[in-house]
DNA sequence: CGTGCCTGATGAACTGTTTCATTTGAGTAT
DNA sequence: ATACTCAAATGAAACAGTTCATCAGGCACG
């Protein structure tokens, strides 16, 4: 208790949280000695009685945090929520997809009520656990980009980066330059590679052009995945002057593999990636679709912080632009304007 | 309150903590009222009147979570705290180590009392704000390694990564390929790069060999520092076979310089890095001295944990050993066994 | 049958803050 | 002088658990 030095007491209370009709003097008196004891109210005391806390937990599911774009994205939650005056829990998440929503262990921050105000469901998610969250009645905002949904869930309370259309604009800039034989790689089994070969499908066909793509599922390790489709498609010995892949580690991959081939970038083959996190540490800049996945962060912690406030809400969905970066891995094939 | 279905009382209190001393009949009436009523407990109370919560605060001093290393280290604290059962706010911080430690505006955790139970300082930290943390009362540990100390403090409480034997082997590494001309690059004003020459040095001058480094302080950005000081080494046209770069950003950034120099490595030139948190993404990939972040991490939390449950005991400094990874940047230049 | 002991259950006290109905006191109008 | 108004301050209640001293009841033993 903080009725001390002065002879106020809940006072204090109105003195601490800014509240008017509070006399000046009395006000001095209260924050002479606040500094005096140096007081730091009881955190604790203060959400319970509140039944509310300035936090926000952000769970994200099978993904680690040293992914580029995730450690960003968290980057993005920190940065907001040091400006509104919150607070972020981080925790991973493993769960099975088939499992039934109430049957799922879940996460230690949604164990126990009231340990955060709203959760930031990213990473890569189902419906079981979505749905789950829901029945709990815990607000909660969604990274909707690797949202596996049986597509019934209405778009709301969500932030999403646009693949659709980065893959369509890299796809058209590789036609601009004078490309025909452009080839995707990405496993279309997974939703986010399926969204960008769908771009990419689109601005091939817009163009008259046969799309060709590697699709095949193949290991966890991206990078591996680049060269083995890189060399699969060298096999074929089709015609081939692109690669567009989907993501930058395996173009890296693709970019090895060429390199094994002797085949220069971008000499004899033009090569584009998606996500363009590594910024100027990657040796070799690539032209990429870069996703200001800062942005995407920022934007989630903010629709996340204005559930708490009113959990009924519902918000829009949110969609970051993703632009397209060029850093010479892209070779014009003939003049066109 | 639980007072509900069964007739009990604070008696749930026991059950729900696993008390013994509870009968099993009543238990499992209370243990039906927990699972029809779908409770769960108020985790606001149960920190209120505990007067502790299982939180710990990761403050990450003039660094970003994407930096490869923080991010890995992050991962590790919070895989041992999924283990302990606990919980972990991140924050960045940014201060001036001119000011008087009682002036700081301190992070936002630490302005109330009770948002964590143990704050874990990593990052670069200096004396004014590790001291104020001190002044508070507020149990700490430090990632020793960035610490900019005035050498007054005692090793507790601390966790580090051994820099200077990585740098001793490394450098050792290099001269038992037959490398007499090996330029250590990085800005020794740094703290961590200091200690990384002196590995260096202490090597150099165990095989009377002459040390010669590049340790002018440049850019921010790693990558250009890279760039510029092999620019400079290459000016001066003194003998050079190797060159050991503070840390792998560096490297990749003389890489690219010897690249643009018509030299390869490691034909031409040898090439060491510090840090390999970049695995199997960086394209070429680099010989390096490896820090085992994820350990950092994860021993960070451990001690903090220690901490939250004893405050006053005093532990030891965990020292993290690193390791020579080798990767073919670097070539023998004559046969010794 | 009385006493002591032990297990298991009880309920009151306590935690530090916010909130709100109530009180105080000064000032103003009648 | 009295009544009324309003701003400012007060203090009690409430929050949802944990803890602990106390109590009830059963059992063994003398």
């Amino acid at each position: 208790m903080a009725t001390r030095a002065g002879v106020a007491l809940g006072t204090v209370s109105r003195v601490i949280n800014g509240y008017p009709d509070v006399n000046l003097r009395l006000r001095e008196r209260v924050e002479k000695a606040i500094r005096e004891l140096n007081y730091r109210p009881n955190a604790r005391a203060q959400s319970f009685v509140r039944d509310a806390s300035p936090i926000l937990s952000y769970i994200l599911s099978y993904r680690n945090f040293f992914h580029p774009i995730h450690s960003r994205i968290l980057q993005g939650v920190e940065e907001y929520c040091e400006e509104a005056g919150y607070f972020v829990f981080y925790t991973k998440y493993q769960y099975t997809p088939g499992t039934l929503g109430s049957e799922l262990r879940l996460p230690r921050v949604l164990q126990s009520h009231g340990i955060a105000d709203c959760v930031i469901l990213a990473g890569t998610n189902y419906d079981n656990f979505v749905g789950a969250v829901e029945e709990l009645g815990v607000p909660y905002v969604l990274l909707a980009n690797n949202y596996v949904s049986p597509g019934n869930r209405e778009a709301v309370d969500q932030v999403r980066f646009d693949e659709f259309q980065g893959a369509y604009e890299a796809t058209n800039y590789l036609i601009h330059l004078g490309h025909e034989h452009i080839w995707y790689i990405g496993d279309v089994a997974l939703p986010w590679f399926r969204v960008r070969h769908e771009g990419y499908l689109k601005a091939m066909g817009e163009n008259r052009l046969e799309p060709c793509a590697e699709t095949a599922s193949l290991s966890d390790d991206p990078f591996t995945n680049g060269h083995v489709s890189t060399e699969m498609i060298l096999e074929k010995k089709a015609p081939l002057s692109a690669i567009f892949a989907g993501n930058d580690e395996m173009a890296y991959g693709a970019w090895e593999t060429l390199r094994n081939h002797g085949l220069d970038v971008p000499r004899d083959i033009s090569l584009v990636g998606f996500g363009g996190q590594y910024g100027p540490l990657k040796l070799p800049q690539l032209t990429t679709v870069r996703v200001d996945s800062e942005e995407v962060g920022w934007q989630l912690a903010k629709m996340a912080v204005q559930k708490t406030k009113s959990p009924k809400l519902r918000l829009p969905e949110v969609v970051i632009p993703t632009t397209l970066e060029k850093h010479g891995t892209c070779r014009p094939l003939h003049l066109r304007s």
